[in-house]
Formats: structure tokens, sequence, C-alpha cells
DNA sequence: CTGAAAGCGCTAACAG
DNA sequence: CTGTTAGCGCTTTCAG
């Protein structure tokens, strides 16, 4: 015989009632918590009526009249990503300080099923939400969200038309660039992320910047997935040229695939072979040896998204708002410290 | 001057106006999509009225009507952690595919953290909270959960009264020891986790069994939070042990410590000390040598947690089930495979 | 300072 | 097969 408590959650009308006052003056200590003046001894008598009775306020019912319903959702290529936890961290962490919950989702990197959580996300009527475009966007649904006349902002990721939040991709691939070059490593090989992902492009063209300034080229560019296998086969592959001195990866993943690759070859990291990455996640940390990269903030590029999004909630202002994160060098033992050469 | 479209979001009435039948009728085509007896003519004109205005229909009514609000809450300790993350991904999965939205929220490895949004998830009406505690929830916590009369699943770790999904981690652990012993090591170190942890308490109860049926037991037994560092600092102290020829770890994060504290003191691994760990999280591939593990199906449980969540919010059966998921031994590099003394 | 009343948009009986 | 109607629980003018 389990207790099934039937009784109903109380409504505002129970508390009303006990506290004999109307559902207005309870509606008033509910919202008015500091400013609305009231006599002490009422809002005294509404809120023990509230505590007796276990009140707590429906949500749906509030959301129907305020027509805001403090739930932003993010819509990540795939949770279990270190970069897109941690972003998602921030997000919530940002976000429940201003009263926001999260909905977190998981396109599991297929544009159809980002694309299928939009528009559930739509129909769900949340308040805004924060997007990491799994590829670049089309035009169509560009036009849908626009339709929706519902915030959107993309962090890492650009999207065009969308206010978004990065980190500095371009320059912080030029600064690795720069320090190679510094360190003495002279035949380079790049490999990229994907073609679509604007964070691949820019810390391509970032490097190729870099570079250019201290008057290289690289040896060779190649494009991977991001994925750690996709590091491994390129890096065997393009370890075949003996002759290079360093390979640069567009994220930890690959760099760390690329360091197996090398240490599968024979090639002594970093006597042999510098190599190094973009991210500095946190996996990064239990490789050996410890892999120079790129720290970008995760943690902040959500909470930043959080922010900038709320902002446009609160003041539906247009205004094509970017943020551009800085990041932070992190050399590793993965290149050698002292210089080459 | 951007486009701002003030004009606003259709609603039932507009759908029924325009294709000429009253609200219910809609109401009609949009919840009984398949079943219902209508007219196919009928049917069709409010189907290209809904498309035509761009309807969709606002949740927050619904919820209000139904007492449902379709969505459900996870709250885990750390988003940002591999084994959180990945069981995020089985609860949005499993959620999503029946027609739940996940909230995820984050509790930040604290007690009062999770209390907090506890409270506030409650109060958010959502249909039910996948919770995986952060401690030992006390009485009072629990009391308050059920007051609340919102179903609630733990995953991953246990919770007095509360039906629950975890992984066999007893079987696991005793299996991972008997194996060990297989293996020909002798003098083995435990380093578990916290003890207010069911997860930590039964892989560690589950290894001395296994221990003990081999007619072993421990040389030392340690206790540490399951952090990286904590496996580093406990095992640059356990080592000074030189006789030592094992140490296993509560987890994997733990055991990559122990791993890099050994080789920090020069110990070479398996040949000179064999290290295991639990979870298989996906960072341990990257790690060399590869760690011997014990897989702990994450996604799966959270898929399952998911589950069993919707199944007792759809039928309010007060049964206290219990799922304990099958684990299966992952043999790495870092035990000899071929036998040992 | 407090109460009465009008809905928010939708669903679900209950009548045709 | 379709329309009428009565709220779900709450916020918010508008009057006292």
């Amino acid at each position: 015989m389990n207790r099934r408590e039937l009784r109903k959650r109380a409504t505002i009308r129970d508390v009303a009632l006990r506290a004999g006052v109307s559902i207005s003056t309870v509606s008033r200590v509910i919202n008015h918590k500091d400013s609305s003046q009231m006599r002490d001894s009422t809002r005294e008598r509404v809120v023990d009526a509230m505590t007796a009775l276990d009140y707590t306020p429906v949500k749906a019912a509030r959301d129907l009249r305020r027509r805001r319903t403090h739930v932003v959702a993010l819509l990540v290529p795939d949770i279990s990503n270190p970069f897109f936890s941690l972003l998602a961290r921030g997000v919530e962490a940002a976000g429940s300080k201003v009263g926001y919950s999260t909905l977190i989702c998981d396109s599991n990197n297929s544009e159809d099923e980002e694309q299928q959580h939009m528009s559930i996300l739509l129909r769900q009527n949340v308040d805004g939400v924060i997007l990491v475009p799994v590829g670049r966007p089309d035009r169509a649904s560009l036009e849908r969200l626009d339709r929706s006349n519902i915030p959107v902002v993309t962090a890492d990721r650009r999207a065009p038309g969308i206010p978004h939040v990065e980190a500095d991709n371009t320059g912080g691939s030029r600064d690795l660039a720069k320090c190679l070059l510094g360190l003495g490593y002279r035949r380079v090989a790049y490999l990229g992320g994907p073609q679509e992902v604007s964070t691949a492009e820019d810390r391509l063209q970032g490097f190729l910047d870099g570079l250019a300034e201290g008057g290289a080229a690289p040896v060779a560019v190649r494009r991977g997935d991001f994925t750690y296998d996709s590091g491994v086969s390129l890096g065997t592959e393009i370890l075949r040229d003996r002759r290079l001195d360093a390979v640069v990866a567009g994220n930890d993943l690959m760099a760390i695939g690329v360091l197996h690759a090398a240490i599968a070859v024979g090639r002594r990291v970093p006597e042999d072979l510098g190599v190094a990455g973009f991210d500095d996640i946190q996996w990064a940390a239990l490789v050996r040896p410890r892999l120079t990269t790129v720290r970008v903030p995760f943690l902040e590029i959500g909470q930043c998204a959080a922010r900038a999004l709320v902002a446009l909630i609160l003041s539906r202002e247009g205004a094509e708002e970017q943020t551009r994160l800085p990041v932070s060098l992190v050399i590793g033992d993965s290149t050698c410290a002292q210089g080459k050469t």
C-alpha cells in the first residue's frame, strides 16, 4: 500500500483562501518580492500560507500569461565532446544565475537532427537558443529561424547573419605559427578540420598568416574531420615525408592522433618532430608528452553566449553582435622548448 | 531599420478562422494525428491553414491543460566529466525518442547546488528527474523529493528508496580482481573513491570479494576522490612500497594518475607494475600504455534511466525498480597479458 | 493597500 | 463528424 498522496498540489487559490486574502494579493507577494508596498502583516499571512501548503507556482500557467518561459536551449553537435560539455557548463552556469534553465540538445553531428531539434525547440517555446551548428547552416533553415522570431546566437562557430560568440581562432593560430618559427621549426605541415566549420577555416587561415609573416609557408596542408582517427591516418600518411620537422593540427584530438602515429613510425617527439594542437582540452593533460596547444576558453564562451542571448531576449535589439574571446598559447613538451636546429 | 515583425504568432483561433472550422477541430488534428476520424477535406483545410499561418502550438497552454510538460531533468555533478556527458547523451537520446526534452543541470559537485537546482526543477514542473547524487542524499532532501510527488530515478549512484539504474560495479570489480590474480599479480593495492558514493563502495567491495575468492587480500587500501590528482598523490605515496606488483584504482582518472606517478618514480608499466582502472572513459584510449579497465556503459545507463523514468511518469507505479547493467573487462597494456611471476 | 474580473492558448467533455 | 463550452493556474489592469 504505498501512500500515494492524491491530494492535488496547492494552487494560488488555496493559498489565498488560507491566508484570507484574494489571489491577486498572493500573486503580488510571489512576484513583486521586494518593492510592492503591502502591509507587512498581510504579506506574512500569505507567506505562512504558502509554506504551510508547500505551495509552488505552476510554471506553465505563468508562462502562458507572461509569454516567456525562462528556458533557453543549447544545441550542440555532441555533448560528450569535452569542448561542448564545458561550453554547456558555461551556459548553464551563466543562465541559471539570471533565472534561466537550459535545455540541452544533441544534434549527434547530423544536420538533419539539428534541423529536427530546432523545430522542436521552437515549438517548445524556448525563449532563445544557443546554437553550435554542425555545418554551415543552409539558407532555408536560417530563414526558418528568422521567421520564428526567436533570438539565436551561435557559439564557437559562425553562421551568416547570426550574432555569435567565439574564440580568437585566427589570432591564436597565428601566434602558434610564429612561436613554432621562433623555436626553429621550418618544414611544417598543417592538418586542418572540415571546410564547412568556420573554426577550422579560421585556424588554418591564421596559421598560414602567421607563417607568412615569418616569411615561411607550410610544406603541406591536409584536411581531416577533427577526430582522433583522422589525426592518426593523416599523420601516418604525411609523416612519410621524413624531412617534416613539425605537424600542427587544427585541434587537439587530431594532434594526439598525429602524436601516436609519429610514435608508431618511430619518430621521437619532440626530438625528431614537433607536434601542436588547438583547444587545450582536459584530455590533453593526460597525454605524454604534453601537447603544445592553444587554450580556448570554452566555459567562458558558454557563459558569454548565455549572457548575450539573455540580453537579446530582454531587449530585442537586432544588433548583430559578435564577440571574440582571447586565447592563450600553451607550450607543452611536444615541441622543443629551447629551440631547434 | 530591421524588419521587426510585430505581427503576433498565430493561435489556434486564427487557424480555425482561416480554415472555416471550430478550434476544437483544429485541436483534433493537432492531437489525434492518426486515429481521429474526420473528413479528409476538413483535415486538409486545417493543415493548409496551419502551414499558411506558420502555426505552432504554444506549449505553455498545452502544458497547463494537460498537466504534463514533457520535460525531464537530468541533474549531474559535473557535465564536463566524460561519464556524465555520455550519460546525458543517453538520456537525451532515449528521451527525445519518446517526446521528452531534457533539462540538464549541473550541481557543480556541490550538495548545496544540488539542493538548489532540485527545488528549482520541482518549481519548473518537470515531469520527472534523473539524478546523479553528489553524495549520499540526506533524509530531509529525500523527504522533500517524496513530498513533491514527482518521479525520480537515480543513475550510476544509489540513494535509499529511489529507483535506480547502475552498472554492475561489484561484479566488474570482482572479475577484474580475479583476472589480475590469474595474470599472476599477488601484491596489489587498491585506491578507492569517496566513501559516500555507492559506486566507489561497490567497486571496492567487489574487488575485495574477488581477491578473497582467489584466496588473496590487498596489500593496502586507500581512498581518493576519483580525480587524476588524487591518483597521482596516492600513487606516489603507495609506490614507496617497492614490493607492490599492481595498483588498481576505483576509476580511470585515478588510474591514469597512478600510471604517471609510477612512470615518474621510474617503474615501468606493465613490466614492473600492473595498473588498472574502471570506467573505460574515452580519454583512456589516448593514454599510453593503454589502460586495463572495466567498461561501464554510461550511454546505456542514461538511456535506461530515461526509459525507466518515462515509464514511471506514464504509470505512476511505486515499484522500487532497480536495474543493473552488465559491464565488461577491457584488457589493456597496463597489465601483463601473458601472465606474471 | 487590496479585490474583482478578464483573459493567456489550448484540451476535453458534452452536445448536436 | 464537428461545434460549444468550461476551465487549467496565473498575472494584470482597473476599481475601489
